[in-house]
DNA sequence: CATGAATGAGGATTCATTCAT
DNA sequence: TATGAATGAATCCTCATTCAT
């Protein structure tokens, strides 16, 4: 018990380690040993977790990308309204993404880059299908644009990735007033037009 | 005469081949030498026009922000009306991103990734100038939501890159229809609603 | 006692593994862990029973040694005429190298290579002493070439090795009548000629 | 000019130290470090002549085969009687096993280990030719054994190899005397009995 | 200007061996 | 006795960069 407790701490150690460094060089420039001195173990012992240095980035990032979607979904319920549904999704996202800026940085990096594997990838998209299903539900009563997910998503979700990063770029500070403006820029780029 | 041609056109190839390169692999994993075979020159000679490496990439991100800019205010002057001015930059851009693909695409790399010095970053940025000029306008005449202008670009631009790159991966495919949807959806976030 | 026969049954599962996986890929290649795995034990397990990896090939290389020597002189005694002894024992080892394929190959691997101690190697020689008492007496009675006993092994023993090897290879497959042919040229290649 | 040789001579530095150090320790014992300094150049250097260390060693044996068989049958001539012929060959054959020991204890591991890849095996093959030829006319004019021609080898031209490594080992000493006795055996094992 | 050969430093990975249980 | 997790020390190989020509 306490030996299969420490070898997730282990693992633990090993994915967050990943990524701090994948995070501040990038997945090339982040060598296994900074990565094993980081957490604590020998670089031989990351070997006993993962294949190699590609898997451990995958895992690393379905570990992730599992993570964001748990923390998005958490309140939700498939009874609520459409609008507040969205907006409860929506804020628990932007939530992820400001205070978790690590691990939504990662996987900022992981989405535009050649970093991941193909099959990885697709397995870290599945997760978001509860919205998905949401928008179906909008589409259906008339309430949201009857628009490609890929649309809807790159309007009122991904906008979020972009203030992430320039926040975490110190340029910019996100305070509630500009997520509230947010949040409405986000819905009335998808709602239906009254 | 000629043989200044001749340089520019080396030094040109190489950019371009560290576009696609990049693009493909990631800046780590493209080595010099391969940059050199794709632009048929020897690797010694990458360095009589770029100081090392990192330099080649900062170099070859501020000739790509420069392309994509003067790309994106071709046809635009600042005595156009607010929304003409931004629905004319807005469809460059679009187009920018969906015909030039390859830079498009190491632009998002670079913007995402710890890859691109901090100096270089800021000067690609100066570019985007009549736009923010625009929005200042926009604002002023109540036109344009009074929100700071990241916010802006996060609702109206950055989309974009994400629609280019789920369109790279082939999940989904941009049409005309898709590309006006765009646009409503960009102008509904940061317009003012009546 | 049954604790004692399967600690010899780890043993010689481990001897067993060390000869197949040393055969396929040679010694260097051959990782304890492997072993370990192919003979069903954790690879903590073979430091019970050998000192270190050299320790295991060294006691392994003796153990095959004697098996061969005891295969080769099973039904010889001192007795026989020196040109029976010789056929009875050439035939024994005939017979071993190739239905003891994986031993044999295993003997020619180490006898060719820097892969055995040199005492070890030495300890193996000793259990070839009654066919060099035959050849004594065969040279004293007048029937066996007055040659080194190097060359007299090199010309009747030794062939057998390589045509294990090649049939091994898969080249040449060695039937009862090549048998016969090699008993003669061995017999004919050390035998005074009258 | 110059610049050619200069890379001529380093290849063969290389081939030179992969013989010596692959003789003493054995293909997988053998880092590619000591054998680039035993060669007098960087270990990186290696890889602009070679692939890999398999390519290396590949590249070596097929090497020293062919400088064998040029060795054994630079005076032979297809005008030559089969007795004289044959005897030519085996002596330049055992002069090149006995002087050029380092070579030959080379070619005895490789034949006799896992270490070499089939296919450059087969290419090390094909040089014996001539041997075969005559051994074929022999056999057309009555005068050598009708067998098989790896029993012909295993019985008239292996035996050298098992002298050669004794020999090496400093258990036995090859003087003329004995080199007449094995050429007497060889022969007497593969000449038809009158 | 241009080059290709050369390299030192570094990185991913493996493996014999140990140790706590 | 038996284990599996853990590791430090290699080892192969790559790559940015330099240098003689």
């Amino acid at each position: 018990m306490a030996k299969l407790q420490k070898s997730i701490d282990k693992r633990n150690a090993l994915v967050k380690a990943t990524i701090e460094l994948v995070n501040n060089n990038g997945f090339h420039a982040t060598p296994m040993s900074k990565i094993a001195k980081m957490a604590n173990v020998s670089p031989a012992t990351i070997y006993l977790y993962f294949e190699n240095k590609q898997d451990l980035v995958n895992q690393t990032y379905i570990d992730v990308k599992a993570e964001y979607t748990k923390y998005a979904f958490k309140d939700f319920d498939t009874t609520m309204s459409v609008e507040k549904g969205f907006e409860l999704i929506w804020k628990r996202i932007a939530d992820f993404k400001l205070k978790e800026c690590e691990n939504a940085m990662f996987l900022a990096q992981c989405d535009n880059t050649p970093m991941i594997d193909e099959l990885s990838r697709q397995q870290g998209i599945k997760h978001l299908q509860p919205l998905l299903d949401l928008w179906a539900r909008g589409k259906k009563e008339g309430i949201i644009k009857p628009m490609s997910d890929y649309l809807l998503y790159a309007y009122s979700i991904n906008p979020l990735s972009f203030l992430m990063i320039t926040q975490k770029r110190g340029s910019f500070q996100l305070d509630k007033t500009h997520l509230e403006e947010a949040y409405q820029s986000a819905w009335s780029s998808i709602k239906v037009c009254k």
